[in-house]
DNA sequence: GATGAATGAGCGTTCATTCAT
DNA sequence: TATGAATGAACGCTCATTCAT
């Protein structure tokens, strides 16, 4: 359960980390992980020193914010899935609710610099893993009890999810707006209905372990 | 009155022109708008003195593939509604074509910088509007047909678009695969259906012009 | 011959190229190499970035300034074989005209991190062999000719070279003189003489090249 | 009036500065005089505040540094000369177990940045002083016998060691054997013999003074 | 008194833009 | 007119030193 190198900081330095690590996640929200570490530190209330001391350089500090991030939504994700009576439920409510993890999931997959800085990192992988199986579990559940298309995968979930969650954060109320709609209609495409199925195969979470 | 300020170029400053254009839209595409200007200026084959003689600074290179890019889409959209018999049929196939604009609307759209840029830009706003007029015919005349269901505008339409065509670009048979496959969720999500309507009120065309 | 890639460099791009190579001789002499960029760049009398468009990082300066120290004291080696009459004059020449070439010696050999940088520089390494072959042809010579102790080789030779040739260059008429008379010390040292033998066996010129 | 300002400390306090002083020794030999602060303090078990409580800043550890290494050399040369028979040898000695004191020479000769600290340093200025004194009164007995040749001064000796003193760390057996072969032939050219006498005049120790 | 966290100045390097050739 | 050389501002990162715990 120790596993935070930094379970036993100071109780300052404590607080500078996590202020650094939520400026962090706002600016690479806001600017990609291309944002100024000075910026960053500012923002957080620190001097750059400090930033470093915690992350020794700008891909130890993209790797905490996305392991924060993934640890997050794998706990909403898990929360839906016990708490909602059927799988169609859950994924609606966890599609719903991501919307506060919108700037996060954002970081994780829109830059190809912070994707690649990713993709060797053991810790967010074991995160991102976990949250397939979760979503692929949900989603099977779903189809078994006929609510959900049979020919889409976990896979293909996650990557319409991946693309609505990256809106642009500009101008609040239209976004949210939009956010809301985008979903439902992907969730309709998603229901179980009529007509032709989907070109291709579907797409699972081994499809996307080596993106 | 000249609407294009370098319609008199002299030959070879007109090809210098367009293969610094054709470049910049490969780098864009590949790095995003903040791809060096040297380099850009080497792939064209130029000096980057060259490239600043055309374009002052690197907004109006911006604007210029933009403008461009824009005026592609449009051909296309005008193609597919006076070529396809139904409109329904004309949004799959500019939806669907598309796939080779991908990469130009990327850099309209994905880059916060970017959109900045194109915000105050009169002629990409004129395309921008041209488009979207386009768009909304279309929709409107597949609702009359009743083969689009009728509580969604053209901007819930362009925003979904906007999402799936900025697929991060590795990967390139996954990405295809997902990106056809994402297309026809939305789409069969774009259909007319029994079931509840979707949150909200449709967002317009006007809706988007003051992104 | 056309192996230097900056041969056709503009007069101006040229005249820049050769100021900051003196410059950073000189600062790399009395700083040592981590003597800052940006300063060396204001002794040349450029921007900083006219400095890393020559030399595209420090390494790159620093073998710049090695391989024209090396090529100098190669010519001098020679000419001085060519001209004096005796290897042993040769040598006393050779050693002496150094006194010019001191600062740049010091470059070569006097810190590990330029050490490190030089070892992997095959053009460095060339100049390298041919002096270490040129002086051992030298000395072999004068042993030949009885003038010289045979119980060296060209390694100790070189070896005393390099270490008298750094000394600090404060202080400057003391410094001469010093150097001089160590000099003559150590050639006394190196002549032909009665007595017991050096301890353990002749430094040669393979044993030096891979220090 | 206490000449040690440190010679009061309580006893774990006592153990801290002398850890301290041993890992900057060696840092410093083998990095230079500009090894990080905290590495020092880290190598010593102690933290940074504590070798800042000591030593003020960097300079005042060089200072220490080097004064714990003169006084070694001096007590070295003294025994040299208590207990070898004829000056030459004491000198042969000293100059041959200088061996395990090269590192601690080396930081108080080779660094330009050091050599200034310790030039207006007055502790270290007595024990070079009295080093010299040492050295001059060996040399001048060694000339008396008729062992060393009449026409060199201390500083010629002090200068010619400080550059054995400072081969570089590297290959140490080739380091070995190259420090051992250049003694003697340095050795070699201070003994009395016929021939041309010296350039110039002899260094004194005064000569060294202000260097 | 000891610790190690925080600060910020300083240097390396890149790149947009200007300007001499 | 085209070129590519020069400039310098900006940002990443390190480390000496100070200071709260």
């Amino acid at each position: 359960m120790a596993a935070d190198p930094d379970a036993r900081l100071r109780a300052d330095a404590r607080r500078n980390r996590d202020q650094i690590l939520a400026a962090a996640r706002e600016m690479f929200a806001a600017q990609g992980p291309d944002a100024p570490m000075e910026e960053i530190a500012r923002t957080a209330g620190v001097g750059v020193g400090t930033l470093y001391r915690r992350f020794p350089d700008r891909e130890a500090l993209i790797r905490a914010v996305a392991q924060e991030s993934f640890a997050q939504v794998l706990d909403e994700a898990r929360a839906a899935t016990a708490e909602e009576p059927t799988a169609w439920d859950a994924l609606v409510r966890l599609v719903g609710r991501s919307h506060q993890l919108r700037v996060t999931i954002q970081l994780a997959l829109v830059s190809a610099r912070a994707r690649e800085i990713l993709h060797d990192d053991p810790r967010t992988g074991e995160f991102r893993e976990a949250l397939m199986a979760e979503l692929d579990r949900t989603i099977k559940t779903a189809q078994a009890a006929g609510t959900m298309r049979p020919d889409v995968g976990a896979g293909d979930v996650a990557i319409m999810l991946s693309q609505i969650l990256r809106q642009p954060t500009t101008n609040h109320d239209l976004a949210t707006l939009a956010f809301d709609r985008t979903l439902s209609i992907m969730l309709d495409g998603l229901r179980t209905r009529p007509g032709e199925s989907l070109p291709g195969r579907p797409i699972t979470a081994e499809d996307l372990r080596d993106r």
